[in-house]
DNA sequence: CAATTGACGGGTG
DNA sequence: GCACCCGCCAATT
């Protein structure tokens, strides 16, 4: 059984492989990382932020941005072609761990 | 050790 | 959209 180090550090190995406009949820990066049903543990993970991860392209599952408004999410975001509206992120095709778009204007 | 707390996810009405 | 409900899991109290 991997420790919770070994977890964080696979976590951190899927984040950083991200690219640029990718955008994925916090349950894809625990599923792709080998931990299904982690999705807490990402959450947590980010929230210390104890490493250099582009943690702006992680969202909820439903595509809404983290729990509070972070304009600064929203602002990278948008910096990198996503399109974001409100505390969503509309038209995007949720990195390559997800086929669906959710596409709307 | 029990309860609470989250940058979560899915379901029901 | 809103209000609840439950499951999940590591860290904190």
């Amino acid at each position: 059984m991997p420790s919770a180090a070994e977890m964080e550090q696979r976590f951190v190995a899927v984040l950083v492989s991200l690219q640029r406009g990718e955008v994925v949820s916090y349950g894809d990066v625990a599923e792709v990382a080998g931990y299904p049903r982690r999705s807490r543990a990402v959450g947590r993970l980010l929230s210390a932020s104890p490493v250099d991860v582009p943690w702006w392209r992680v969202v909820r599952s439903d595509g809404r941005l983290a729990t509070t408004p972070w304009s600064e999410q929203a602002a990278l975001l948008r910096s990198e072609g996503v399109l974001v509206r409100g505390d969503r992120v509309v038209a995007s095709p949720l990195g390559r761990f997800r086929r669906e778009a959710a596409v709307d204007g």
